[in-house]
DNA sequence: CATGAATGAGGGTTCATTCAT
DNA sequence: CATGAATGAACCCTCATTCAT
C-alpha cells in the first residue's frame, strides 16, 4: 500500500485513539450527559471543533467509545482463556482481566446503560447510522457473555461444575457478581485489595454460601 | 397541636409524595440529567415553578426521592426479616421485596451511583445543606447492608452457612448479584418470570457453581 | 367569555405583535440567515429565550411573519377595490397600498423567495408543522393575485381593457412591474415621489410604450 | 511578455473561472448566506483552502462574480443590439439573452441585493477593497440600463414609441419586468414557454392593458 | 400557594479562515 | 500550489431558576 496512506492513517488512528481516551476519561467522570465536548477535547489536546473532524457528534464519540473498548476487552479476554488449565485458574485469569479494564472507569458503563435506556425512549433521535452503532453495543456484551459460557460449557464437560442451573444462566451471575463488585466500588469510592477480592470472589461462585444440602428445604432440594 | 398547622402539614406532606414519585417516574426513565424538571411537574401535576415551593432545586428532590425510597426499602426489609424461619425462605421474601420494590426503577439507582460520581468531582457546587442531605445516602444504603449483614450471622450461628467468608462480604456479595441481575434485565430490557429467577438465585447463593471440593486447587482448598 | 382569558390573549397578541414587527425589522435589514435572534429579541425587547415561549425556532417566527404581512396586505387591498370607481383609478389607490406596504419592508419579500428557494432543496429539514406553515406563503401570495385577476376581470367587461392578453397574465405583469419597481428601489437605496411614481406607472401600464398598431410587425399585428 | 508568465496567468484564469462559476451554481440555489466555500470549492474541483490562493475571503468571490457575470451580460447584449432592425425585434433579441442569461441564476441576483442592504448595514465590515469592489456592482447595473436607455431613444427617434415617459424610466419599467417576472419564475418554480412568454411581453409592453383613451381620465388624459 | 412568562448561563454544532505539510 | 486538519467565533436552542401576578 502506498507509504503515505498508511502514514496517514496511522496519524489519524492515532488521534481517534487520543480523542477515545480523553473521552473515556471525562464521560467516565461526569457520565453522557454531563460530559462537555469542551473537556473531551480539552483533555485530548484539540480543539472542540476538532473533534468533528473524526466524529459527527457526541453521541458517535459515546458509541464509538463504548464499542471500542468492549472490542479490546473481548480482545483480553480471549488471550485469558485456556481451557487446558482448569476452570477456577482461568476464570482467577479473567477476573483479573475485566477488574483491571473497569476498575477506572466503570462508571462509563453505567452511561453505556443509561444512555441505552433514553435511546429506548428518544429512539427516534437516533439517525440511521447512529442506530447501527447502538446494535453493536448489545452485540458486544452478548460477544463478551459467550465467551464465559463457553468457559463453563467446557469446566461442566470436566465435572468441575455441577449446578444444575444453565449455563447462561451461570454467565448471567458471573457478570452480575463482577458487575455488582465494582458498582459497590463506585459507590464506596474504595477498591481495596484486587487478588485477595477475587480469591474470595472465586470461593463465593465455586461453593456459594455453603448451605448445608437439606432434603426438607423445598428450595435447594431440587438440586 | 393546632389542628389547623396539623392539616397544613399533612397536605403539604401530600404533596411533597406527588412530587416524589412523579420525580421517581422521571429520573428513572431519564436518569438525573437528562431528567427535566417540566416533566416531573407535569407527572406530579403542577407547574415548574411549583415544585420550587417544596424543594430550593433540582439536587434536592433528587437526594430527597434518593433517601425516601432507600429508607422506604429499608422498613419493606425489616418486615421481611424474621430469625424463626430459616435462611433462605428469609432471603427468599427479602429478594422479592428487593426485586419488587427496584423491579421498574433500577435505573433510578444507576442514577444515584452517576450522581453520586459527580458530586466527588463538583463539590464546591453543592450547598452545605446539600452535602448533608447527600451523606444521608450512603448511610441508608449502609443501614440496609446492616440489615443483610445480621441475617447472614443469625444464620452462621444456627450453622446454615459455612462459607468462611466474612460477613459483610457475603452481604456484598448478595447486594451485588442482585444488583447485577437488575443490571441485566436493564441491558436486556426483560424482566422474566421473578417468582423462578429468584428461586436459581438462592439456589446458586447456597452453593455456587457446585465446585468439588478439590484439595490440590490452592483456591478453594482453604475453604 | 372570561375576562381573564380575554385579557391573556390580548396580552400575548400584543407580545406575538411586537416580536413579529422586530423581526421584520430585523430580517427585513438582513434576510433571514443572517438575521440573529438577539437582535429580534432586543429589538422586541425581550430576551432571546422569550421568543421560545410564543414561537418555536427561528423559521417559524419568519414563516409566521411573512403569513401575517402577506395576510394583512391582503386585508388591505380588499379596502382598496371598488368596482364602482373606473379601474386605473382603483388600480392607483392598489398600488399607494402596495407601495406603502412594501417601501421599506421589500427586502423581506426577497428573502421570502430566497428562503423559499432553500426549502425546495432542503425539504427534509422541515419537520411537519412547518411544512404546514410554509405552504401558506404562496397560498397568500395566490390569494392576493387572484384579487387583481378579478380586478382586470371586471374591467374587461366594462371595456376598460383591450389587451388580449389573459387575465391572470396580465395581473403577472402588473405584479411584476411592482416587484420590479421595489426591487429598484432597493437597488438604488432611493425611493423617489410614491405619488408621481404611481401616475407614470399607470400610464405606462395603460399603454406600453405606446407604439404604433402595424400591421407588418408580426409580434403586435395580433393583437 | 515571458511565456512563462503568459502560461500562469492563462492557467490562473482557467482556475479562477472554474471557482466563479462554481459560485454561480451554488450562490444562486442557496443565496449568499447558506452557501458554503465547501459546497463551492467541491464544484469546482478544489479543496476549500485552495480557494484562498484566488481569492481573500467568501465576500470576494461574490462581489467579483456578481461583476463578472453583470460584464459578460452586458457584453451578450451589447451584440444583440441592432439599430437597423426595429425597436421591438430588438428587443425581443434582448430579452431573449436576459432570460437565457439570468434564467436559472436569478436567485443569484436576489443575493446580489440582500448582500448589497447588509452592507448598508455593515459597512465598516467591508475593508477599502471591498468597497471599490462593491461598487463597480452598481455601476455595471447602470451600464447594462444605459444600453437600453440608448434603445429606447433610438426607437423614439424612428417614433416607434410614442409615450411621454422618459426614456431612463421606460428602461426601468422594462427592467422591473424582466426582474419581475424571473422573480415570478422563481416563486412558482416553473419556467415557461419563454418564447410565448416574451412573446405576450412584447405585446404588453408595446401597448400595456390597452386602456381607450379617455379624456376624461385624468390619469392618462395627459397622455 | 400556584403559575405563566422571562431570563442567564451554557452546550452542541457550523463554518470561514489559517496553517503545516 | 493544493490540501487535510485545526480553530475561534458565532449562533440556535435548552433549561433550571426567578419573578410578577
Amino acid at each position: 500500500m502506498d507509504p503515505k496512506v498508511i502514514r496517514e492513517q496511522t496519524v489519524r488512528e492515532t488521534k481517534t485513539t487520543l480523542i477515545l481516551d480523553a473521552a473515556r476519561k471525562v464521560f467516565s467522570e461526569k457520565g453522557f450527559f454531563d460530559a462537555r465536548l469542551e473537556d473531551i477535547a480539552a483533555v485530548a489536546g484539540f480543539s472542540k471543533a476538532a473533534l468533528y473532524t473524526y466524529y459527527t457528534d457526541k453521541e458517535e464519540i459515546f458509541l464509538s467509545l463504548a464499542i471500542r473498548d468492549l472490542e479490546n476487552l473481548y480482545h483480553q479476554l480471549e488471550t485469558s482463556v485456556n481451557s487446558e488449565i482448569n476452570f477456577l485458574k482461568n476464570l482467577e485469569k479473567m477476573l483479573i482481566t475485566i477488574f483491571t479494564f473497569f476498575g477506572e472507569n466503570f462508571a462509563l458503563f453505567l452511561s453505556v446503560s443509561n444512555f441505552q435506556t433514553m435511546c429506548k425512549i428518544h429512539k427516534e433521535k437516533l439517525s440511521e447510522k447512529h442506530k447501527l452503532l447502538f446494535a453493536e453495543v448489545p452485540s458486544k456484551f452478548r460477544k463478551i457473555m459467550e465467551q464465559q459460557v463457553m468457559l463453563i460449557r467446557a469446566a461442566r464437560a470436566r465435572k468441575e461444575i455441577q449446578s444444575d442451573i444453565d449455563d447462561s444462566q451461570l454467565a448471567n451471575y458471573l457478570g452480575a457478581l463482577v458487575r455488582g463488585i465494582i458498582f459497590q466500588w463506585q459507590l464506596t469510592g474504595k477498591m481495596g485489595d484486587v487478588k485477595a477480592e477475587i480469591r474470595q470472589l472465586l470461593k463465593f461462585m465455586a461453593h456459594g454460601l455453603g448451605c448445608p444440602a437439606n432434603a426438607e428445604d423445598p428450595i435447594i432440594s431440587t438440586m
